[in-house]
DNA sequence: GACCTGCTGCGGGTTG
């Protein structure tokens, strides 16, 4: 074991005592590089592979925390892994002296200001809460951070491709600045798997020539089994739960059912059939919208239940690597949106060493099981769909300029040019755009000039002096459910909500006895029927990988073995509707089914793209309906030649910056989905719109090479 | 019909 006599002795003295037989693989190579080396590594390895001691083991061993400072910051999506992670570092650290501290909203004040008072050891925390230190204390952030010799990010892949991404590498970028003398980065993910997503992470870390990636590929079996049991939107078929309960019910379970209704939908039914026979009674829910102690709960319940089995129905937010111990099998109701989100599911089963993974996947409905399946192919062939990096995220530079303008005490105009379009995140944007971009947001009194310097201007107060200001996502507003004081959860406002209607919430039924709008408030009392409660939202987008694979399996022959009867069933049925379309390339052809009156378009294309289809078509006032899981349009008084002729004309968009700035005009609520995107100037939205929002780029791609396939009948 | 994530400072009250 060469890699454990590179280890500082303390260190040494936790693995003897721990017991460990021997190191994993991904520690091996990791504690000789990043001890030798100062180069940033990402760590890519399956869950509860020891990523998290691969990093810490080398880290504490080189770092000198004999000097004061914070030498260490451990950077993580969710607060929930933070206080999970603490325990771990903290008993690492016991044999070092070195203290952890949490830092986020949750954590102890007490602790923060000690701290402060003697800034050293390893510090947990989260992306907005060093925002909120840049804003509110940036004299705090030289006092404890600039001397910083590593950054640890967890679950770096949530971070990839997102707002928050982007927010999180413009921190790092600003943390850098003031540091003394450079920090080196360790990023830890489970979900990479595609190579091309090595470019994207270094990048992200702001150096692609010192990083590099260090990746344990070891396997893990995983037994899929498909299962089909037709239903609706509206009710789970109940032969399906009856199957899943006999299932599960001598197991321990999580269950995805992807929507926060149907979450509680299974939690309540399965609870109510388990009743009846007097099976266990540990059914629980967990999304975002069950109180947060009870959710806290049902994690601490998961952990310390060795002998008692349980079912946890839940969102993504049991997705991460929040430990909830030992779970023997993994639940999918209908599709996963991506085969990222597969990935992080199916590694929550079996996470003892050597046990293999157990994956249940129930389809409700044709084209889900088709999903499914094409989820489950792309992740046998180890593919995940790549992730689209903004290279000129505008509306998070507006979101940092403003950080920035309230950190330093005084700035000058080219001062903010030179700090923004240094910083790695902003690389794309010329000098020019961010001028105009400051100009604007000088003109709507978001900055003041005073003399040579910039400061927040009145309306710049209003948005940078609130809570809100720390995120780069906007939280819808809900009531607050409990019921004679004890909390339950929340729920948003809708005509379901009403007195005396009964609706699920934290795998319970309840009776609404009260709402209160000044105080946005329901108070509740238990009940012994009800519906499940209804959230508003958008679902998860599509990648193009994802439907090309879908298509794919429509048209060959092939046989699962892993599929129940109905399920083949139900693909055999598929095929035959596409039998009659000649696809020989499923890269470019595309099945157009011709009826008369109307025509159905399959795209087979990403969720992007579609809408970026849609909005072309709606332009020409073609008329058009968008099954979304069909991907499938539906058009009317078009001619076939018409259509073909519109769709095969890669130039057809020439005038879209036209049609986006009506449709800003008509719907301004469109940019929305950007919290900052509303603060930039027209031409910007249009910029960020064509980019985000839409796909213009991909869909010239996509509608540049497609060959459209019509029936032969 | 549709996921998820985070959060300051200050002043006043209560508790040990």
């Amino acid at each position: 074991m060469t890699a454990f006599n590179l280890l500082s002795e303390p260190i040494r003295k936790y693995i003897r005592n721990k017991k460990w037989e021997s190191l994993r693989p991904i520690q091996e190579a990791s504690i000789q590089r990043i001890i030798s080396t100062d180069n940033n590594y990402i760590l890519i390895s399956r869950t509860a592979s020891g990523k998290t001691e691969a990093a810490f083991l080398p880290i504490l061993s080189k770092v000198n925390f004999k000097v004061p400072g914070v030498k260490v910051l451990y950077i993580s999506p969710l607060i929930a892994l933070i206080n999970d992670q603490f325990f771990r570092v903290e008993s690492l650290c016991e044999y070092l002296d070195v203290p952890v501290i949490k830092w986020h909203g949750e954590a102890s004040k007490a602790a923060k200001d000690r701290l402060l008072k003697s800034p050293e050891g390893i510090v947990l925390i989260t992306p907005e809460s060093i925002e909120a230190m840049f804003v509110n204390k940036p004299y705090n952030i030289r006092h404890l951070f600039s001397g910083l010799e590593y950054v640890v990010i967890d679950e770096i892949h949530s971070f990839l491709g997102s707002d928050r991404g982007t927010h999180l590498q413009s921190l790092l970028s600003r943390l850098q600045k003031i540091n003394v003398k450079k920090f080196s980065i360790v990023g830890l993910s489970a979900t990479v798997s595609d190579a091309n997503q090595y470019t994207e992470l270094k990048e992200f870390l702001g150096d692609s020539e010192h990083t590099k990636v260090i990746r344990d590929t070891t396997p893990k079996p995983i037994n899929a089994v498909f299962k089909y049991f037709p239903g609706s939107v509206e009710e789970l078929p109940l032969p399906l739960l009856k199957d899943l309960y006999i299932r599960t019910r001598e197991s321990k379970v999580l269950i995805f059912p992807n929507a926060r209704g149907r979450v509680e939908e299974v939690a309540v039914k399965l609870k109510q059939i388990s009743e009846k026979i007097g099976g266990h009674k540990n059914y629980f829910s967990h999304h975002s919208s069950v109180d947060k102690e009870v959710r806290e709960y049902v994690e601490f319940f998961a952990k310390n239940s060795a002998l008692q089995n349980f079912c946890i129905s839940c969102t993504s937010t049991l997705e991460l690597g929040i430990d909830i111990g030992n779970v023997d099998e993994v639940v999918q109701i209908d599709a996963t949106h991506s085969i990222a989100s597969l990935i992080q599911r199916v590694g929550r089963s079996g996470r003892r060493e050597g046990k293999a993974s157990n994956l249940l996947l129930y389809a409700t409905e044709p084209w889900s099981l088709l999903q499914s399946l094409a989820c489950w192919m792309l992740y046998k062939e180890q593919y995940i769909e790549p992730v689209s990096i903004n290279k000129k995220p505008y509306d998070i530079m507006v979101h940092q300029l403003l950080s920035t303008v309230k950190s330093s005490s005084v700035i000058s105009l080219p001062e903010l040019v030179e700090e923004i379009t240094r910083n790695s995140a902003f690389s794309e944007i010329s000098m020019e755009e961010t001028e105009e971009i400051i100009h604007y947001l000088t003109a709507i009194d978001f900055f003041e000039k005073l003399g040579n310097e910039l400061i927040i201007g009145i309306h710049g107060e209003e948005v940078v002096n609130t809570k809100e200001f720390y995120s780069l996502f906007d939280a819808p507003v809900f009531f607050k459910v409990s019921s004679s004081g004890v909390k339950i959860g929340e729920l948003p406002l809708s005509p379901q909500i009403r007195e005396n209607e009964n609706i699920y919430l934290s795998a319970k039924i309840w009776s609404i006895k009260d709402i209160d709008y000044q105080t946005k408030k329901i108070e509740v009392i238990p009940a012994k029927d009800g519906k499940k409660p209804k959230f508003f939202g958008d679902a998860a987008d599509t990648a193009h990988q994802i439907r090309e694979k879908m298509l794919e399996i429509l048209i060959s022959k092939e046989q699962y073995d892993f599929l129940d009867d109905v399920a083949q069933q139900i693909i055999i049925l598929l095929r035959s509707e596409f039998s009659s379309f000649i696809i020989n390339d499923c890269k470019k052809k595309r099945p157009l089914l011709n009826h008369n009156e109307k025509i159905t378009f399959y795209s087979f294309t990403s969720s992007k793209i579609n809408r970026t289809i849609e909005l072309i078509l709606d332009s020409l006032n073609i008329e058009n309906r968008l099954d979304p899981q069909k991907s499938a349009f539906e058009i009317e008084d078009c001619t076939l030649e018409e259509l073909k002729t519109v769709l095969s004309r890669p130039d057809i968009g020439q005038n879209i910056d036209e049609v986006l700035t009506d449709l800003l005009e008509s719907r301004p609520e469109i940019i929305d989905f950007s919290k900052w995107g509303k603060y930039l100037p027209v031409t910007y939205q249009i910029k960020l719109l064509k980019e985000k929002y839409f796909d213009l780029k991909g869909c010239y791609a996509y509608l540049k090479d497609l060959e459209i396939t019509e029936n032969n009948f």
